[in-house]
DNA sequence: GCCTGGCACTCCCGTGGGCCGAGTGCCAAG
DNA sequence: CTTGGCACTCGGCCCACGGGAGTGCCAGGC
């Protein structure tokens, strides 16, 4: 029964520290949580919640400040979930419902979340790896350059201007789009390079864009393959809340600098994100626990979202290892399930 | 000549100041400038510029900062244009040549640009008022769901997806097409949309998505209306470098925080950047000039760009009332220079 | 008339000492 | 195992003080 105890004073430090954002001590503690003991009491559980790393003293004689290794034991066992309140849920809905294309939904989400979380908040726009090929169409602008779009079952289009080596007439386009069309609508995109590299076999596999094939045709196939190839490892993210940051208040340099810059260097985000996606949980990342130092003092709460069970891709936000885990981790997953349901309807 | 003196003074005071970021005395500014005239003499002229409203001391006996005034003077009369290094051209010639599409020339110029002026870039999207309608194009998702995409002159590519009241059959959507097509393509888009609302009188011009009308062929007609004018409307807009916030240093409160907030809300950026597009000449509005008092401290730097020579969008930067005007000012303009170009051969 | 060296004055800022209080650790008793 | 008591520690705050940078003014020189 101590060691119920014990939890409960680590949760109780927890939920202070958040916040007060200060070394929370015994004696506070004991009036502001009924727990039912002195704080002389407490005083003992501290010191044994000390020993074994869940806490620490900034300083001797001062109150006491969790640990990396004492949010991970508040987020994993002393949790309880928090549902988000009526006004929250409708906030998300008539949020999100109003978005008209993919773009929208994205960038609804993120600043949605962040402003529920009032973090940093970080979507990555789906990846196409698991969509298909939904139409092709060729423009002619002149008979010697073609606007060629593409369009996803995601959602999302593509487009590319190409200059041709040569002329191709309004028959010779039609006949060619028609082709397209019969061989990659319908199909993964994956499949649909490869269909079309079939069928042109003088496109190059490599080097795509240094030798242009001669032929009019192979070179729209080929900016084609190309859109497919650039946007299939795309990694677009959207990120939105950076004014969250000012309430850092101290700890400036050490904090909010690194992570002004990471925000910035998108590929750093994606592999935050990226290593929290497994199956379809929130996932929590606190301080250390991941690989960039600068990042010492700060979370990552992400998860993946997308149509139906397995998830497209990732979102979530960043904040201070010192924050509001149950809501921000409700808040997380609410989004992430409004989003998948409605990148389902479309 | 006394006059002449003074002003050299200012320069001097300025450019020291953005230097070092601290109030800058007279002994220490006969020293870096060859100004050839001893302390006491500055002393008198600074008395002048003090007077006059140019520089202020932040307290008694402390060094001269420059005013808002101050900075304004200089930047219109003092500041002789200091032409970017080859290696900054070079950087921006590689950095822009390699866009693919409309999105990503944007996307590139603003990161550029925040790079090249180490503060926070913005630019905002093309605007689309001067654009023409390319193409239209219909896709049956199913017979009673249409996939419409918009293609501008731009480069900018719109679609929306449309829920019909009934079905359309593949002849009927060949036919909308055509006709769309030969309604619209080459049109303005202010002309296209009055062109689609006459034939079609039954679209309402209020309400146009509330009240839909039973007729398939004008849902879609619709649609591609309220596409138009979505985007007419539109005020896109890329931000970039917020980490350069960082270097701030002090005055976080009074400095950093609105600014971040500002950044956020991309309909006061516009508004910043929009006081701004006159002609094609670089625009500087120093801390106080502008209507936003929380921007008291920052100046925005910012010019029109686009084909041609009248601006389809504003591009510029934000940052500290101290900072490199000549530098920045330089930068500023090479990029919409470049981009403009860009945009010329497209 | 303007520049210059000298001089007294002002005020910011960094430093060091002392006080206060929150919080702790330990101990002996219940 | 809990509790009240007690001595101890140490960071933060206040304040006084001195150094230094910079100014304004004045009288003399060109």
């Amino acid at each position: 029964m101590q060691e119920d105890r014990r939890l409960a004073v680590l949760r109780a430090i927890v939920e202070d520290y958040v916040a007060t954002e200060e070394p929370v001590g015994s004696k506070a503690l004991v009036e502001r949580h009924g727990l039912g003991v002195s704080p002389a009491t407490v005083r003992n559980d501290m010191a044994v919640l000390e020993e074994e790393g869940y806490i620490a003293q900034p300083h001797t004689s001062a109150g006491r400040v969790p640990t990396d290794k004492g949010y991970r034991l508040f987020v994993d066992r002393l949790t309880t979930v928090k549902p988000l309140s009526v006004a929250e849920r409708k906030a998300i809905s008539t949020f999100l419902d109003g978005a008209v294309d993919l773009d929208d939904v994205v960038q609804r989400s993120v600043r949605l979340l962040s402003q529920l979380t009032r973090q940093v908040a970080i979507v990555q726009y789906p990846t196409l790896a698991r969509s298909t090929v939904r139409h092709v169409e060729l423009v002619a602008l002149t008979p010697a350059r073609v606007l060629v779009v593409l369009i996803l079952s995601t959602g999302r289009v593509e487009q590319r201007v190409v200059d041709l080596p040569g002329d191709l007439d309004d028959d010779a386009l039609a006949a060619l789009r028609s082709q397209l069309l019969r061989l990659a609508v319908g199909e993964p995109i994956a499949d649909a390079v490869t269909a079309l590299r079939a069928v042109l076999p003088d496109v190059p596999s490599d080097a795509p864009s240094d030798q242009a094939p001669a032929d009019p045709a192979s070179t729209v196939v080929a900016a084609i393959v190309e859109a497919i190839e650039d946007q299939r490892s795309d990694a677009r993210i959207a990120v939105s809340g950076a004014a969250n940051l000012a309430r850092y208040g101290d700890s400036f340099d050490s904090a909010v600098r690194p992570l002004l810059e990471a925000l910035e260097e998108h590929v750093v985000l994606l592999k935050l994100l990226g290593e929290a996606s497994t199956g379809g949980a929130v996932t929590v990342r606190i301080g250390t626990e991941g690989p960039y130092a600068q990042l010492a003092s700060t979370s990552v709460v992400s998860t993946g979202y997308g149509p139906a069970t397995d998830s497209l891709a990732t979102l979530g936000i960043v904040g201070p290892t010192r924050m509001d885990y149950p809501g921000t981790i409700a808040a997380v997953r609410a989004v992430a399930r409004y989003v998948s349901r409605i990148l389902d309807e479309a």
